[in-house]
DNA sequence: GTCTATATTCCGATAGAC
DNA sequence: GTCTATCGGAATATAGAC
Protein backbone atom coordinates (compact mmCIF):
# COMPACT_ATOMS: atom_id res chain seq x y z
CA UNK A 1 0.00 0.00 0.00
CA UNK A 2 1.96 2.89 -1.34
CA UNK A 3 0.65 6.66 -1.13
CA UNK A 4 -0.46 6.27 -4.93
CA UNK A 5 -0.94 2.88 -5.78
CA UNK A 6 0.09 2.49 -9.71
CA UNK A 7 -1.72 -0.36 -9.94
CA UNK A 8 -4.62 0.91 -8.24
CA UNK A 9 -4.64 3.66 -10.87
CA UNK A 10 -4.25 1.72 -13.98
CA UNK A 11 -7.26 -0.48 -12.67
CA UNK A 12 -9.29 2.79 -12.28
CA UNK A 13 -7.99 4.50 -15.38
CA UNK A 14 -9.03 1.29 -17.32
CA UNK A 15 -12.28 0.68 -15.93
CA UNK A 16 -13.47 4.48 -16.87
CA UNK A 17 -12.16 3.84 -20.02
CA UNK A 18 -13.23 0.36 -20.95
CA UNK A 19 -17.18 1.81 -20.23
CA UNK A 20 -16.98 4.59 -22.29
CA UNK A 21 -15.16 2.87 -25.63
CA UNK A 22 -15.53 -0.61 -25.28
CA UNK A 23 -12.65 -3.40 -25.07
CA UNK A 24 -11.37 -3.08 -28.87
CA UNK A 25 -11.16 0.49 -28.62
CA UNK A 26 -9.39 1.17 -25.97
CA UNK A 27 -5.78 0.22 -25.91
CA UNK A 28 -2.79 -0.23 -23.75
CA UNK A 29 -1.24 3.15 -24.85
CA UNK A 30 -4.60 4.67 -24.08
CA UNK A 31 -4.54 3.71 -20.61
CA UNK A 32 -0.98 4.06 -19.82
CA UNK A 33 -0.92 7.58 -21.79
CA UNK A 34 -3.77 8.76 -19.24
CA UNK A 35 -2.26 7.41 -15.85
CA UNK A 36 1.41 8.54 -16.63
CA UNK A 37 3.21 5.87 -17.38
CA UNK A 38 4.15 3.61 -20.31
CA UNK A 39 2.45 0.67 -21.52
CA UNK A 40 5.17 -1.79 -21.34
CA UNK A 41 4.43 -0.97 -17.29
CA UNK A 42 0.76 -2.22 -17.70
CA UNK A 43 2.36 -5.59 -18.81
CA UNK A 44 4.28 -5.63 -15.03
CA UNK A 45 1.25 -5.29 -13.24
CA UNK A 46 -0.56 -7.23 -15.66
CA UNK A 47 -0.71 -10.28 -18.08
CA UNK A 48 -2.01 -8.59 -21.27
CA UNK A 49 -5.09 -6.80 -22.22
CA UNK A 50 -7.72 -9.65 -21.32
CA UNK A 51 -6.33 -10.25 -17.80
CA UNK A 52 -5.98 -5.69 -17.34
CA UNK A 53 -9.75 -5.16 -18.15
CA UNK A 54 -11.19 -8.22 -16.05
CA UNK A 55 -9.63 -7.02 -13.24
CA UNK A 56 -10.68 -3.46 -13.42
CA UNK A 57 -13.99 -4.65 -14.31
CA UNK A 58 -14.43 -6.96 -11.12
CA UNK A 59 -12.41 -4.34 -9.13
CA UNK A 60 -15.79 -1.31 -9.76
CA UNK A 61 -18.17 -4.08 -9.06
CA UNK A 62 -16.65 -5.34 -5.83
CA UNK A 63 -16.07 -1.68 -4.79
CA UNK A 64 -19.69 -0.52 -5.98
CA UNK A 65 -21.30 -3.40 -4.15
CA UNK A 66 -20.66 -3.64 -0.97
CA UNK A 67 -22.96 -0.76 0.33
CA UNK A 68 -25.94 -2.12 -1.43
CA UNK A 69 -25.51 -5.44 0.18
CA UNK A 70 -25.14 -3.62 3.40
CA UNK A 71 -28.18 -2.12 2.63
CA UNK A 72 -29.86 -5.29 2.22
CA UNK A 73 -28.54 -6.85 5.30
CA UNK A 74 -30.50 -4.06 7.49
CA UNK A 75 -33.81 -5.56 8.95
CA UNK A 76 -36.85 -3.81 7.26
CA UNK A 77 -38.93 -2.10 9.84
CA UNK A 78 -40.38 0.66 8.41
CA UNK A 79 -42.09 -1.63 5.61
CA UNK A 80 -40.24 1.02 2.81
CA UNK A 81 -37.68 -1.18 1.86
CA UNK A 82 -38.83 -1.34 -1.58
CA UNK A 83 -38.70 2.05 -1.81
CA UNK A 84 -34.55 2.26 -0.05
CA UNK A 85 -33.92 -0.59 -2.61
CA UNK A 86 -35.19 1.32 -5.47
CA UNK A 87 -33.50 4.57 -4.37
CA UNK A 88 -29.95 3.04 -3.82
CA UNK A 89 -30.04 0.89 -7.39
CA UNK A 90 -31.31 3.85 -9.41
CA UNK A 91 -29.18 6.59 -7.63
CA UNK A 92 -26.01 3.67 -8.42
CA UNK A 93 -27.00 3.53 -11.97
CA UNK A 94 -28.09 7.00 -12.59
CA UNK A 95 -24.93 8.89 -10.62
CA UNK A 96 -22.48 6.51 -11.18
CA UNK A 97 -21.88 6.69 -15.39
CA UNK A 98 -18.64 4.39 -15.17
CA UNK A 99 -20.79 1.41 -13.67
CA UNK A 100 -23.81 1.71 -15.55
CA UNK A 101 -21.81 1.50 -18.63
CA UNK A 102 -19.87 -1.82 -17.53
CA UNK A 103 -22.82 -3.07 -16.56
CA UNK A 104 -24.67 -2.98 -19.92
CA UNK A 105 -21.48 -3.46 -21.57
CA UNK A 106 -21.23 -7.38 -19.70
CA UNK A 107 -24.95 -7.83 -20.36
CA UNK A 108 -23.78 -7.55 -24.41
CA UNK A 109 -20.96 -8.43 -24.54
CA UNK A 110 -19.90 -10.82 -21.55
CA UNK A 111 -19.87 -14.39 -22.52
CA UNK A 112 -20.96 -17.22 -20.10
CA UNK A 113 -18.07 -17.00 -17.64
CA UNK A 114 -18.32 -13.53 -17.00
CA UNK A 115 -21.89 -12.95 -16.91
CA UNK A 116 -21.81 -16.16 -13.73
CA UNK A 117 -19.37 -13.36 -12.10
CA UNK A 118 -21.11 -10.47 -13.29
CA UNK A 119 -24.07 -11.98 -11.22
CA UNK A 120 -22.44 -13.47 -8.15
CA UNK A 121 -20.45 -9.82 -7.68
CA UNK A 122 -23.27 -7.57 -8.32
CA UNK A 123 -26.69 -9.21 -9.60
CA UNK A 124 -27.63 -12.15 -7.18
CA UNK A 125 -27.98 -10.42 -4.01
CA UNK A 126 -30.35 -7.72 -4.93
CA UNK A 127 -32.14 -10.44 -7.00
CA UNK A 128 -32.42 -12.67 -3.91
CA UNK A 129 -34.15 -9.44 -1.90
CA UNK A 130 -36.33 -8.49 -5.08
CA UNK A 131 -37.96 -12.29 -5.05
CA UNK A 132 -38.54 -11.62 -1.23
CA UNK A 133 -40.74 -8.85 -2.44
CA UNK A 134 -42.84 -11.24 -4.58
CA UNK A 135 -45.99 -13.21 -3.53
CA UNK A 136 -44.93 -15.91 -1.45
CA UNK A 137 -47.74 -18.12 -2.84
CA UNK A 138 -46.42 -17.90 -6.05
CA UNK A 139 -44.94 -20.65 -7.97
CA UNK A 140 -40.96 -20.07 -7.95
CA UNK A 141 -40.79 -19.28 -11.66
CA UNK A 142 -43.55 -16.61 -11.34
CA UNK A 143 -41.26 -15.24 -8.31
CA UNK A 144 -38.58 -15.17 -10.54
CA UNK A 145 -40.51 -13.47 -13.47
CA UNK A 146 -41.37 -10.91 -10.81
CA UNK A 147 -38.23 -9.92 -9.64
CA UNK A 148 -37.30 -9.77 -13.47
CA UNK A 149 -39.57 -7.23 -14.25
CA UNK A 150 -38.46 -5.34 -11.40
CA UNK A 151 -34.96 -5.20 -12.12
CA UNK A 152 -35.81 -4.63 -15.18
CA UNK A 153 -38.19 -1.84 -15.29
CA UNK A 154 -35.18 -0.10 -13.25
CA UNK A 155 -32.31 -1.00 -15.56
CA UNK A 156 -34.55 0.07 -18.45
CA UNK A 157 -35.70 3.37 -16.91
CA UNK A 158 -32.00 4.03 -16.41
CA UNK A 159 -31.47 2.90 -20.20
CA UNK A 160 -34.18 4.52 -21.80
CA UNK A 161 -33.33 8.00 -20.39
CA UNK A 162 -30.84 9.25 -22.96
CA UNK A 163 -33.91 9.33 -25.51
CA UNK A 164 -35.73 11.46 -23.65
CA UNK A 165 -34.62 15.03 -25.03
CA UNK A 166 -35.64 13.14 -28.42
CA UNK A 167 -39.22 11.68 -27.35
CA UNK A 168 -42.13 13.62 -27.29
CA UNK A 169 -42.77 15.41 -24.68
CA UNK A 170 -39.98 14.05 -23.15
CA UNK A 171 -38.23 16.49 -21.17
CA UNK A 172 -34.38 15.61 -19.82
CA UNK A 173 -35.51 16.03 -15.89
CA UNK A 174 -37.29 13.13 -16.57
CA UNK A 175 -33.67 11.71 -16.11
CA UNK A 176 -32.91 12.59 -12.60
CA UNK A 177 -32.59 9.83 -10.43
CA UNK A 178 -35.25 11.22 -7.63
CA UNK A 179 -37.60 11.39 -10.18
CA UNK A 180 -37.34 8.09 -11.49
CA UNK A 181 -37.09 6.67 -8.19
CA UNK A 182 -40.35 8.36 -7.10
CA UNK A 183 -41.73 6.92 -10.20
CA UNK A 184 -40.76 3.32 -10.54
CA UNK A 185 -41.22 2.67 -6.71
CA UNK A 186 -44.91 4.16 -7.54
CA UNK A 187 -45.66 1.61 -10.19
CA UNK A 188 -43.70 -1.55 -8.30
CA UNK A 189 -45.64 -0.71 -5.25
CA UNK A 190 -48.86 -0.93 -7.28
CA UNK A 191 -47.68 -4.25 -8.83
CA UNK A 192 -46.59 -6.02 -5.72
CA UNK A 193 -49.76 -5.07 -3.50
CA UNK A 194 -51.38 -6.65 -6.27
CA UNK A 195 -50.88 -10.11 -6.10
CA UNK A 196 -50.30 -9.73 -1.88
CA UNK A 197 -49.38 -7.67 1.48
CA UNK A 198 -45.66 -8.34 0.98
CA UNK A 199 -44.36 -6.04 3.61
CA UNK B 1 -31.11 -3.71 -58.66
CA UNK B 2 -29.47 -6.93 -59.53
CA UNK B 3 -30.28 -10.53 -58.46
CA UNK B 4 -27.41 -10.05 -56.14
CA UNK B 5 -26.84 -7.02 -54.47
CA UNK B 6 -23.32 -6.67 -53.58
CA UNK B 7 -24.08 -3.34 -51.85
CA UNK B 8 -26.94 -4.68 -49.87
CA UNK B 9 -24.62 -8.18 -48.73
CA UNK B 10 -22.18 -5.75 -47.69
CA UNK B 11 -24.80 -3.63 -45.43
CA UNK B 12 -26.45 -7.16 -44.11
CA UNK B 13 -23.00 -8.89 -43.22
CA UNK B 14 -21.77 -5.38 -41.48
CA UNK B 15 -25.22 -5.16 -39.46
CA UNK B 16 -24.64 -8.84 -37.93
CA UNK B 17 -21.26 -8.11 -37.86
CA UNK B 18 -21.40 -5.00 -35.84
CA UNK B 19 -24.14 -6.33 -33.34
CA UNK B 20 -21.99 -8.83 -32.52
CA UNK B 21 -18.68 -7.29 -31.94
CA UNK B 22 -18.96 -3.62 -31.69
CA UNK B 23 -17.57 -1.04 -33.74
CA UNK B 24 -14.43 -1.01 -33.58
CA UNK B 25 -13.87 -4.84 -33.09
CA UNK B 26 -15.03 -5.44 -37.12
CA UNK B 27 -12.55 -4.78 -39.55
CA UNK B 28 -13.15 -3.55 -43.19
CA UNK B 29 -11.21 -7.09 -43.77
CA UNK B 30 -13.69 -9.05 -41.85
CA UNK B 31 -16.83 -7.93 -43.51
CA UNK B 32 -15.37 -8.07 -47.03
CA UNK B 33 -14.27 -11.63 -46.12
CA UNK B 34 -17.67 -13.01 -45.27
CA UNK B 35 -19.26 -11.08 -48.24
CA UNK B 36 -16.82 -12.49 -50.83
CA UNK B 37 -14.99 -9.29 -51.69
CA UNK B 38 -11.96 -7.49 -50.94
CA UNK B 39 -12.16 -4.86 -48.72
CA UNK B 40 -11.36 -2.19 -51.26
CA UNK B 41 -14.16 -2.76 -52.58
CA UNK B 42 -16.03 -2.01 -50.03
CA UNK B 43 -14.66 1.18 -50.29
CA UNK B 44 -16.63 1.61 -53.83
CA UNK B 45 -19.53 1.64 -52.22
CA UNK B 46 -19.25 3.20 -49.29
CA UNK B 47 -16.59 6.48 -48.58
CA UNK B 48 -15.52 4.53 -45.05
CA UNK B 49 -16.31 2.57 -42.29
CA UNK B 50 -18.16 5.23 -40.17
CA UNK B 51 -20.01 6.01 -42.87
CA UNK B 52 -20.43 1.92 -43.86
CA UNK B 53 -21.87 1.30 -40.09
CA UNK B 54 -24.11 4.39 -39.98
CA UNK B 55 -25.90 2.91 -43.19
CA UNK B 56 -25.96 -0.59 -42.11
CA UNK B 57 -27.87 0.35 -38.88
CA UNK B 58 -30.51 2.43 -40.80
CA UNK B 59 -31.04 -0.61 -43.47
CA UNK B 60 -32.07 -2.74 -40.18
CA UNK B 61 -34.05 -0.55 -38.50
CA UNK B 62 -36.08 0.73 -41.41
CA UNK B 63 -36.47 -2.83 -42.30
CA UNK B 64 -37.31 -4.18 -38.85
CA UNK B 65 -39.74 -1.01 -37.98
CA UNK B 66 -42.08 -1.49 -40.55
CA UNK B 67 -43.93 -4.66 -39.47
CA UNK B 68 -44.57 -2.46 -36.20
CA UNK B 69 -46.05 0.35 -38.00
CA UNK B 70 -48.30 -1.43 -39.78
CA UNK B 71 -49.52 -3.11 -36.50
CA UNK B 72 -49.98 0.23 -34.76
CA UNK B 73 -52.23 1.51 -37.43
CA UNK B 74 -54.52 -0.95 -37.07
CA UNK B 75 -57.81 0.14 -34.70
CA UNK B 76 -57.91 -1.31 -31.62
CA UNK B 77 -61.32 -3.26 -32.05
CA UNK B 78 -60.51 -6.01 -29.31
CA UNK B 79 -59.44 -3.56 -26.62
CA UNK B 80 -56.14 -5.96 -26.58
CA UNK B 81 -54.10 -3.88 -28.62
CA UNK B 82 -51.19 -3.57 -25.36
CA UNK B 83 -51.15 -7.37 -25.71
CA UNK B 84 -50.30 -7.16 -29.18
CA UNK B 85 -48.05 -4.34 -29.11
CA UNK B 86 -46.25 -6.14 -25.85
CA UNK B 87 -46.09 -9.81 -28.28
CA UNK B 88 -44.78 -8.41 -31.19
CA UNK B 89 -42.24 -5.74 -29.38
CA UNK B 90 -41.07 -8.99 -26.92
CA UNK B 91 -40.63 -11.01 -30.22
CA UNK B 92 -38.67 -8.89 -32.26
CA UNK B 93 -36.58 -8.04 -29.40
CA UNK B 94 -36.25 -11.81 -28.15
CA UNK B 95 -36.14 -13.17 -31.59
CA UNK B 96 -33.95 -10.70 -33.45
CA UNK B 97 -31.04 -11.06 -32.16
CA UNK B 98 -29.37 -8.75 -34.21
CA UNK B 99 -31.67 -6.11 -34.09
CA UNK B 100 -31.79 -6.46 -30.27
CA UNK B 101 -28.18 -5.81 -30.32
CA UNK B 102 -28.05 -3.30 -32.54
CA UNK B 103 -30.32 -1.65 -30.50
CA UNK B 104 -28.53 -1.68 -26.79
CA UNK B 105 -25.15 -0.69 -28.65
CA UNK B 106 -26.85 2.32 -30.02
CA UNK B 107 -28.38 2.98 -26.30
CA UNK B 108 -24.51 2.69 -24.87
CA UNK B 109 -22.49 4.26 -27.38
CA UNK B 110 -24.75 6.59 -29.26
CA UNK B 111 -24.06 10.17 -29.64
CA UNK B 112 -27.08 12.83 -29.71
CA UNK B 113 -27.61 12.64 -33.63
CA UNK B 114 -27.12 8.99 -33.78
CA UNK B 115 -29.79 8.82 -30.69
CA UNK B 116 -32.19 10.57 -32.64
CA UNK B 117 -31.89 9.11 -35.82
CA UNK B 118 -32.91 5.61 -33.32
CA UNK B 119 -36.07 7.37 -32.34
CA UNK B 120 -36.94 8.67 -35.17
CA UNK B 121 -36.69 5.14 -36.82
CA UNK B 122 -37.72 2.94 -34.88
CA UNK B 123 -38.74 4.48 -31.15
CA UNK B 124 -40.94 7.24 -31.71
CA UNK B 125 -43.65 5.39 -33.26
CA UNK B 126 -44.09 3.04 -30.13
CA UNK B 127 -43.82 5.43 -27.45
CA UNK B 128 -46.88 7.38 -28.72
CA UNK B 129 -48.80 4.70 -28.87
CA UNK B 130 -47.58 3.62 -25.30
CA UNK B 131 -48.24 7.05 -24.31
CA UNK B 132 -51.87 7.13 -25.56
CA UNK B 133 -52.59 3.38 -23.53
CA UNK B 134 -51.67 5.08 -19.93
CA UNK B 135 -54.17 7.40 -18.50
CA UNK B 136 -55.18 10.42 -20.25
CA UNK B 137 -56.26 12.93 -16.49
CA UNK B 138 -52.46 12.16 -15.61
CA UNK B 139 -50.19 15.21 -16.73
CA UNK B 140 -48.38 14.97 -19.45
CA UNK B 141 -45.08 14.17 -17.54
CA UNK B 142 -46.18 11.51 -15.70
CA UNK B 143 -47.25 9.64 -19.09
CA UNK B 144 -43.80 9.85 -20.74
CA UNK B 145 -42.74 8.43 -17.56
CA UNK B 146 -45.11 5.87 -17.48
CA UNK B 147 -44.87 5.20 -21.01
CA UNK B 148 -41.17 4.29 -20.86
CA UNK B 149 -41.19 2.51 -17.87
CA UNK B 150 -43.35 0.22 -20.17
CA UNK B 151 -40.71 0.22 -22.69
CA UNK B 152 -38.26 -0.22 -20.32
CA UNK B 153 -39.46 -2.97 -18.60
CA UNK B 154 -39.87 -5.13 -21.87
CA UNK B 155 -36.48 -3.96 -22.76
CA UNK B 156 -35.15 -4.63 -19.37
CA UNK B 157 -36.73 -8.25 -19.36
CA UNK B 158 -34.98 -9.24 -22.96
CA UNK B 159 -31.80 -7.80 -21.52
CA UNK B 160 -31.81 -9.37 -18.46
CA UNK B 161 -32.69 -13.10 -19.87
CA UNK B 162 -28.92 -14.15 -20.64
CA UNK B 163 -28.51 -14.09 -16.99
CA UNK B 164 -31.30 -16.47 -16.00
CA UNK B 165 -29.31 -19.79 -15.61
CA UNK B 166 -26.70 -17.69 -13.68
CA UNK B 167 -29.59 -16.70 -11.34
CA UNK B 168 -31.14 -18.01 -8.42
CA UNK B 169 -34.02 -20.52 -9.86
CA UNK B 170 -33.82 -19.08 -12.87
CA UNK B 171 -34.96 -21.35 -15.76
CA UNK B 172 -33.93 -20.89 -19.23
CA UNK B 173 -37.48 -20.96 -20.27
CA UNK B 174 -37.83 -18.06 -18.49
CA UNK B 175 -36.49 -16.78 -21.71
CA UNK B 176 -38.97 -17.86 -24.03
CA UNK B 177 -40.31 -14.83 -25.54
CA UNK B 178 -43.76 -16.64 -25.00
CA UNK B 179 -42.89 -16.58 -21.63
CA UNK B 180 -41.84 -12.93 -21.20
CA UNK B 181 -45.22 -11.81 -23.19
CA UNK B 182 -47.63 -13.35 -21.40
CA UNK B 183 -45.97 -11.87 -18.18
CA UNK B 184 -45.00 -8.72 -18.94
CA UNK B 185 -48.68 -8.67 -20.36
CA UNK B 186 -50.15 -8.89 -16.71
CA UNK B 187 -47.97 -7.25 -14.88
CA UNK B 188 -48.64 -4.19 -17.25
CA UNK B 189 -52.05 -4.00 -17.42
CA UNK B 190 -52.52 -4.21 -14.11
CA UNK B 191 -50.06 -1.25 -13.61
CA UNK B 192 -52.85 0.25 -16.32
CA UNK B 193 -55.94 -0.93 -14.87
CA UNK B 194 -54.82 0.79 -11.22
CA UNK B 195 -54.54 4.59 -13.34
CA UNK B 196 -57.95 4.22 -15.84
CA UNK B 197 -59.93 2.03 -17.60
CA UNK B 198 -57.52 2.87 -20.93
CA UNK B 199 -59.00 0.91 -23.40
C1' DG C 1 -17.55 -2.85 -60.21
C1' DT C 2 -13.83 -5.60 -58.61
C1' DC C 3 -9.30 -6.56 -58.24
C1' DT C 4 -3.82 -6.30 -56.69
C1' DA C 5 -0.63 -3.81 -54.33
C1' DT C 6 0.76 -0.69 -51.02
C1' DA C 7 1.15 3.48 -47.90
C1' DT C 8 0.67 4.73 -43.20
C1' DT C 9 -0.64 4.32 -38.71
C1' DC C 10 -1.72 1.86 -34.70
C1' DC C 11 -2.06 -2.36 -32.10
C1' DG C 12 -0.52 -5.98 -28.32
C1' DA C 13 3.39 -7.71 -26.56
C1' DT C 14 8.52 -8.52 -25.38
C1' DA C 15 13.66 -7.75 -24.39
C1' DG C 16 16.69 -5.68 -21.70
C1' DA C 17 18.88 -1.43 -19.41
C1' DC C 18 18.47 1.19 -15.13
C1' DG D 1 9.05 -0.81 -10.79
C1' DT D 2 9.69 1.97 -14.73
C1' DC D 3 11.83 3.00 -18.71
C1' DT D 4 13.57 2.90 -24.15
C1' DA D 5 13.42 0.45 -28.18
C1' DT D 6 11.45 -2.60 -31.15
C1' DC D 7 9.10 -6.69 -33.34
C1' DG D 8 5.34 -8.67 -36.05
C1' DG D 9 0.98 -8.06 -37.44
C1' DA D 10 -3.42 -5.85 -38.45
C1' DA D 11 -5.99 -1.63 -39.01
C1' DT D 12 -8.05 2.10 -42.37
C1' DA D 13 -7.60 3.86 -46.56
C1' DT D 14 -5.81 4.90 -51.41
C1' DA D 15 -3.81 4.32 -56.30
C1' DG D 16 -4.35 2.37 -60.35
C1' DA D 17 -4.95 -1.83 -63.55
C1' DC D 18 -8.66 -4.59 -65.62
Amino acid sequence: MQPFDTRTAILDVSARLYADLGYSAVSMRDVAGVVGVTSANLYHHFKGKDELIREALAHVFTQKTAPLAELLERPDVTGERLEAFVDHFVRLLVEDRVFFRLLVRELVDGDGVRLRDLVQSVLEYPFRLVVGLTDPQQPEGERVLMAVSILGIILGHVQLAVLLPYLPGGQPEHADSSVITRHVSAVLRRVLDGTAESI
